[in-house]
RNA sequence: GGGAGCUUAGCUCAGCUGGUUCAGAGCACCUGCCUUACAAGCAGGGGGUCACUGGUUCGAACCCAGUAGCUCCCA
């Protein structure tokens, strides 16, 4: 038969994930007897197209599926996305401009419409490619943040949270985007260093031929200034208090003021306010009761209160104002600087800090009622990979500022409070249903009617949404006892980037405690930020990711999956190298050989005591690195658990175990060894599973008949032997090496491969020797091994330990070489000798250091002893 | 401005409780091989002042202090 040369992922990939798919193997549902795994999707974007970060995260929630599949837990991956209210209705209104359709024209029902019409249609391409990825996901319990049920539970939460007053309403500062025109929450602003110009103005003092100089990078915030401050304790101003100042160009009046806030080395140490347009200044405006005078409108035009430039964007009226500033005398002079910026996340607009109405959750009263939040994590019952995140996880919990939930969209759950039409003054209601909110009104204001109401125009921020998702997902709001959540959460591990720690992690743990009084998984996992070689964040903007696609297509999932874990420790950005791909496709390929040979051989009944060592050696090294393997998953490292896994495959079982044991050209093996080989490979390919699910499930179906259930991806996960043969590791590695000392001989000499040899042992265990010599014997191509009690004269020597070897080689030997390789050997093991017993030496070493290590340390001497008059007989012997 | 972290081979990174000469892995590189599973391979090989300076210790890549450079988070 012909064997191709390479292994084509493509038919294999595709054909197995259906094959996992039509039997069921995803699926979980409660079972008492099993030990439930539960891992939540961090839900993809619906606008989303998959990206490298998605790769990354989802190789690694596969892989701890898989295995806890295998464990024999019953593993549940729910998967689904959220519905990014901002993101998404950026996107319907492009599509609809296209069309166009102004969203302006539509109403709100209208614009629903088109937009669950576009969710509909490329709302799920991201699960789709997850799919490719391989990714094993409960697909039946898909779920998407806007679904009924899950808008009924944010509802639901709003609700209780503003009865028990976590939520209110309130005029706040807020990162206004005037392009989307609506609010962001902190972490929806992007702060970018900018070069700016710093204007020195000049304010007239009433009263007087005074001036005194203001610096700013707004000037044309002045026509909103309410004051001018100066810190009490700057000496140059002490003559200003109580004095008023003239706000250029419009001639207002204001009061400048004392506070400790203004940094005196700044600009000229003189500070204008304009509380509505500023965070810092707002908060001096409440101290000082200033007014506030909001000068633009909401797409960032000014409005009449400014009284010039009306109905001129801000932008413009920066470089208007600072002319005419400069025409009238009042600019003294300008200076170039770098200030930090905030620009809009999804638009790219700088924000506008704007002061409006929004909703807030009281996020410290929040804590002071679970203060589980913090606590959980701070005593590891959440354990947080890698830990350092802890700290920074206190601090944010500890400076928690309140969360602004309100935002001007269409697309979201819109907010249920209420408000009478012709009653601006009657406080809002808040109601699950407006029929709800109605008989509350009626109460206070009888004869009110159904068309006397309005809702809040506003939905609610995405987050509002996620942060209930491991709750939500099994329906925990509409059936809280329900079999689901009761038996899949809390959920184990959670696997997602660090930069979404607060704005997502933080607040599901206090979803968790508030609604669930439990936290909501174990285990957060976070990942590294996928970055190009150059270091860069790969995104779509700087066109330097790769598409997650083409990449499978060319290397196949199994491949990429391999190429995404080997350099990706947890918290550690991953410089990814598309040649870390290659190398996961080459594993893959290796196994396809691997397989190759073994289904080439023919069989022949009986067995081969020659094979025994061999097999040993394997099958204690299996144990030994399933041992570390373990340890490593435990840990989470998940790049060293491959490695793992890689060795043992490629090193262990291909390089060495495959050539002990196989027979030569055109024999057959004996049945003993094969049924033990394919044995190996079976388990082999166990632990390969999680990485590179689909080759394994390939080969685990062709090295054996298999029921149609009988699948890998729900085998059972090999377990280490309760006793690892030490000695058959030791002789077997020492094998090897022996083999290696014969081929360099060979190699230096330029004796051909296979040119017999002799080979004569002294002081080599007689087991190894009586063990592994058909080893040594066919993989070096040595005729003979003799013990010998002298050193063999006019032969190569190599000493391993204490265990001396000759090998005569024809003609003589080149004396010179030989003795400086015994001499360097000699004076490495003495300078390891002195090292040893220098310590030894040392009273305080001896008395101080533990038994064990003192222990091992005459071991050391003894051994290095050996060696070195081994070493030096052979020497004396050329 | 406040906080956290990093600096080990050409590159990406391990190195856990200070204890083997401990200085490691993978990739890359060099040499020789199309050997009968695999050139997507095989057999070998070279490569490091563990950022720097001090300190603690019998012993430091590891602990402490300082210095320099880089990164991230928060404002």
């Amino acid at each position: 038969m012909e064997i191709k040369k390479t292994y084509s992922p493509k038919e294999v990939e595709n054909k197995w994930y259906s094959y996992w798919m039509d039997n069921g193997f995803f699926a979980a549902k409660p079972n008492p007897n099993k030990e439930p795994y539960t891992i939540v999707i961090p839900p993809p974007n619906v606008t989303g197209v998959l990206h490298m970060g998605h790769m990354l995260n989802n190789t690694i929630q596969d892989v701890l599926i898989r295995k806890a599949r295998m464990e024999g837990k019953e593993a549940c991956w729910v998967a689904g996305t959220d519905h990014a209210s901002i993101a998404t209705e950026t996107k319907v209104v492009a599509m609809l401009r296209e069309k166009g359709i102004k969203k302006s024209d539509l109403s709100r029902e209208d614009f629903l419409k088109y937009a669950w019409e576009w969710k509909e249609k490329y709302g799920g391409i991201i699960l789709e490619q997850l799919k490719k990825l391989g990714a094993s996901c409960d697909w039946d319990r898909t779920r998407f943040t806007m679904e009924p049920e899950m808008s009924d539970a944010v509802i639901e939460v709003f609700v209780r949270l503003y009865r028990d007053g976590l939520i209110y309403r309130g005029n706040r500062m807020v990162n206004w985007d005037p392009l989307g025109k609506t609010a962001l929450s902190d972490e929806e602003v992007i702060y970018k260093e900018v070069n700016s110009k710093l204007y020195y103005l000049k304010y007239q003092i009433d009263g007087s031929e005074d001036y005194i100089t203001v610096a700013t990078t707004r000037p044309e915030t002045i026509l909103g200034d309410t004051a001018i401050c100066v810190n009490p304790k700057d000496q140059r101003y002490q003559h200003l208090k109580g004095k008023k100042a003239i706000v250029p160009l419009i001639g207002r009046k204001i009061p400048v003021i004392m506070d400790e806030y203004v940094d005196m080395e700044f600009g000229t140490g003189c500070l204008k306010v304009t509380p509505a347009h500023d965070v810092n200044d707002y908060a001096l405006g409440q101290k000082h009761s200033l007014e506030i005078i909001d000068i633009m409108n909401d797409d960032g035009t000014f409005s009449a209160k400014a009284q010039l430039y009306v109905g001129e964007d801000r932008f413009k009226v920066r470089k208007l104002i600072s002319k005419e500033l400069e025409e009238k005398a009042f600019l003294l002079k300008t200076e170039d600087i770098k200030n930090s910026v905030g620009y809009s996340e999804r638009t790219d607009a700088v924000i506008e800090p704007r002061l409006s109405l929004q909703w807030f959750v009281d996020m410290k009263k929040f804590l002071e009622k679970k203060p589980e939040a913090l606590s959980s994590v701070m005593n590891d019952e959440i354990q947080l990979i890698p830990s350092k995140f802890k700290n920074t996880y206190r601090h944010w919990m500890e400076n928690i500022k309140d969360w602004c939930i309100s935002r001007q969209l269409w697309w979201g759950q819109r907010i249920p409070a209420y408000y009478l039409i012709n009653n601006p003054e009657a406080e809002p209601v808040v109601a699950f249903t407006e029929q709800e909110a109605l008989e509350q009104f009626q109460k206070n204001y009888p004869g009110t009617k159904a068309s006397d109401l309005r809702q809040d125009e506003d939905v609610l921020d995405t987050w509002f949404s996620s942060w209930l998702w491991p709750i939500s997902v099994f329906d925990g709001f509409k059936d809280p006892q329900n079999k689901d959540i009761n038996y899949f959460y809390p959920t184990n591990d959670l696997v997602t980037a660090p930069e979404i720690l607060f704005f997502w992690v933080a607040r599901m743990i206090m979803a968790g405690y508030m609604f669930r009084g439990e936290i909501p998984f174990k285990k957060v996992y976070l990942t590294g930020i996928v970055r190009d070689k150059q270091g860069r964040k790969m995104s779509k903007s700087l066109g330097n990711s790769p598409d997650p696609l083409d990449l499978i297509e060319e290397y196949g999932a199994d491949g990429i999956r391999v190429g995404m874990l080997l350099s990706s420790p947890a918290g550690n950005d991953l410089l990814f190298d598309e040649k870390l791909c290659l190398q996961g496709r080459n594993f893959t390929n290796k196994i396809y050989h691997a397989y190759n040979l073994i289904s080439g051989w023919e069989i022949k009944e009986g067995n081969n005591e020659d094979n025994m060592a061999a097999i040993e050696w394997m099958e204690s090294k299996f144990s030994a690195a399933l041992i570390e393997l373990e340890d490593n998953f435990s840990k989470y490292r998940l790049s060293d658990a491959l490695m793992n896994v890689y060795k043992l495959v490629w090193d262990d079982f291909c390089s060495n175990y495959l050539e002990m044991i196989k027979p030569g050209f055109k024999q057959p093996i004996d049945r003993a060894t094969y049924t033990k080989t394919i044995d190996i490979f079976e388990k082999l390919l166990k632990v390969v599973h999680p990485f590179t699910p689909f080759i394994s499930e390939e080969y685990w179906h062709k090295i054996k008949e298999r029921s149609q259930k009988e699948c890998i991806i729900v085998a059972e996960w090999p377990k280490a032997s309760q006793t690892i043969d030490k000695q058959s590791i030791e002789h077997g590695d020492l094998a090897i090496e022996i083999v290696s000392n014969i081929r360099n001989i060979r190699n230096a000499k330029q004796i051909a491969k296979f040119d017999p040899l002799k080979l004569y042992v002294k002081n080599v265990p007689a087991e190894l020797i009586s063990k592994f010599s058909p080893i040594i014997k066919k993989l070096a191509c040595i005729e003979s091994i003799e013990t010998t009690q002298q050193p063999i004269d006019g032969a190569s020597t190599f000493i391993i330990r204490s265990n001396e070897f000759y090998i005569p080689v024809g003609g003589s030997i080149d004396v010179e070489k030989e003795k400086e390789n015994l001499l360097k050997q000699l004076e490495h093991k003495k300078g390891f000798l002195a090292s040893v017993e220098k310590k030894l030496s040392n009273e305080k070493f001896v008395t101080g250091a533990p038994a064990p290590v003192l222990e091992l340390e005459r071991k050391k001497k003894a051994d290095a002893e050996a060696e070195i008059q081994a070493l030096e007989k052979s020497l004396a012997n050329l």
